[in-house]
DNA sequence: AATGAATGAGGTTTCATTCAT
DNA sequence: GATGAATGAAACCTCATTCAT
């Protein structure tokens, strides 16, 4: 549950407050989902009435999206990053599956405002999500764009971008499934889907060689 | 917006309305989410009026269920009915992706009925839902699991378990996307899935050798 | 619960179906009191359908004064002959008591919904009771009056009406309370509350003399 | 009908508008019953919106409570208080009862708010309810166990409840009856009923010594 | 800079009752 | 004589949002 700390009340200065109020914010967001959370809570779990929320944030969907940004930047730095730092080119797409385990076994909170199912359809809070959910997929596409022979790249576009899609959406299902179950570390998970997905890329010609599964895993 | 047709209003027999009704609700579940609908809308749409829509199917949720329910058996049943019309064992798989793609190219109401991501995370809609999940994904593990080394079973049954769910994930968010662009047909998405994890499968030792390379690898 | 027999079914001649819904509605009635009956339920129990129902009996009111009605001509009866019975004139209260637990004992249904605590505050059926409660209180009060000594009668009307009242109230609380927990029996609760008002009663002059409590209790 | 006036209208304070609030739903429950009062009609009579309402008190039971819970309190505190100031043991009962026909004289709408016909029979209003009717039938059979010879009081405890029970009984009916006539004054119907009872009591040995035939009887 | 007070609009659900066949 | 289909009206309740101080 969303932690309940009515906080030190009062008179802190403003950027303070904004910074309290959005981590509760988060935790309520993360905890019942956008169309879960009422702004009636999280005022109350703050400690502050509902006008400054709105003086603050202006409304609901600009507080989720107060609380969304940060994750959703977050996230993406840590793949990209990753993905960057792979000097040895073919393990790039193996670190950005890591790191984004990673990120979602070390910041559940963020990943789940990030992934949340509830929101509305369309509006600004849709349009600034799919954005996030765009960059990560191009991080993911590029990762594997950048080792596609030349020659190939056109006709793969498209392709490209349903793989990226695919691998998320495994990620995704992959994260919430072991959140619930906590069955195996946050790693093993990451090496589960690398090990299936990198031998097809590879046929495919445009999959990264491991570096230590070059010669299959049995 | 789902279809407004007024319908041919007053006095149809119990078995047409409720037709007409269940066809209106799974647009309207479909294209709002569960959360979304209304059920004034959802009457006004099929042109009776709120008691009507009670008194046939009882609240918000047994109508949904009775939007979701066939839906789940047909998904369910043509998963099922392809990989067992694999006589040729390897390729359970590949039927078992081909007939997702192709229920969700050929009837993508009744697939986002089915994956609304707006359910209540609780009740009987919750429980009725992740039963069908659970059963897909059953499906899904058994057409993996059949073809493992017998010695490994118990070992893998967490990895199975897994590799079913981003299985699934990574279907659904192809679906979604597809759903979205449309840039390429129901089977060519099967196909690029395929050809993404069966290598990988094989692999480890866990995938159909496809019958265009009958030798496996173990 | 009331009995939930769907009834032998379709073409009794009309006097016995209106008799076989009567009996579903008093059950109906009692269990649930006025308020808490519909008029839905009652139908499907009896097997018939609402608009008969209502072609029978008009609307819920009328049809509860069909159940109420002979259950207060019961009661009336009842208590009245008990009172009438008594040739030896001091005991026309303890008989007409003993006839009233006697009647609730044997036929509890027809007292709850004579003693229904849902009914609405005005309107027919408001009025129509208050008749057969009135009734009863009269009954009562001549019960008292016949043996109050003549040149009293007129200053003792009202207070013979409050006392009516008053052992009408009392029966009444009696009557629910041993139904509830039924820690005595009928005779028993009928004695109790005669041994405790006679006395106080032949005191004022306007109670009987029973015949066999004329030295007291002990 | 409940007073109708439109009140000072918008912007009191909370504490001011509660009381107001409380002022007029008690009128409301009295007047209709629990189960005939509205949420709409309450607020528009109080000049507010539901929706204040419901923030103030959450929901109509509790909205009922906190009109039934002083009234509870305050017909139990009066009466337990006049049964204790009985110096003289004798007369607990008849100043219980007087206590009783006074506060019902003094405070209709509290009464008729507390012995509401229309409550639900389950959840949290029932058990409150019950509380303060067992509470104020426990107060009456104390006055009267208090006054049993040692030696009998085990053999009478269903008896002194049946008692208690039926007393109360007749004071409510008495009160209810009185409310509609207006023909007598309380102490006058308090007297009536204590005459009514009290030898008899004293003939069972479980009454009062009256203070003036203080001999008793056994 | 902040608040207590208040609301508009809409949600699900229930029930007695009637129309048209 | 009986029914299946349908409704008007109203109940309780919630939530994002704003006014007036």
């Amino acid at each position: 549950m969303p932690q309940a700390q009515p906080a030190t009340r009062s008179r802190l200065p403003r950027a303070e407050r904004e910074q309290q109020t959005l981590a509760v914010a988060r935790a309520h967001f993360a905890e019942r989902g956008f169309a879960g959370a009422t702004m009636d809570e999280i005022a109350a779990t703050v400690g502050v009435t509902k006008p400054l929320l709105y003086s603050y944030f202006g409304n609901k969907e600009r507080l989720y999206l107060a609380c969304m940004e940060p994750a959703g930047e977050a996230l993406l730095a840590t793949v990209l990053e990753a993905v960057a730092a792979a000097d040895d080119p073919p393990d790039a797409l193996r670190r950005g599956l890591r790191a984004f385990f990673e990120f979602v076994d070390a910041d559940r909170e963020a990943w789940r405002v990030l992934f949340d199912e509830t929101l509305p359809a369309s509006g600004e809070v849709a349009s600034r999500v799919s954005e996030y959910r765009d960059r990560l997929t191009r991080a993911v596409a590029e990762s594997l764009v950048a080792r596609l022979p030349r020659g190939r790249a056109n006709r793969a576009a498209t392709e490209v971008e349903a793989l990226s899609t695919a691998l998320l959406g495994a990620s995704e299902a992959l994260a919430r499934w072991w959140l619930r179950t906590n069955a195996i570390p946050a790693d093993a998970a990451a090496e589960l889907l690398i090990d299936t997905v990198v031998p097809g890329l590879r046929a495919r010609g445009g999959a990264p060689a491991s570096t230590d599964t070059a010669g299959g895993s049995s």
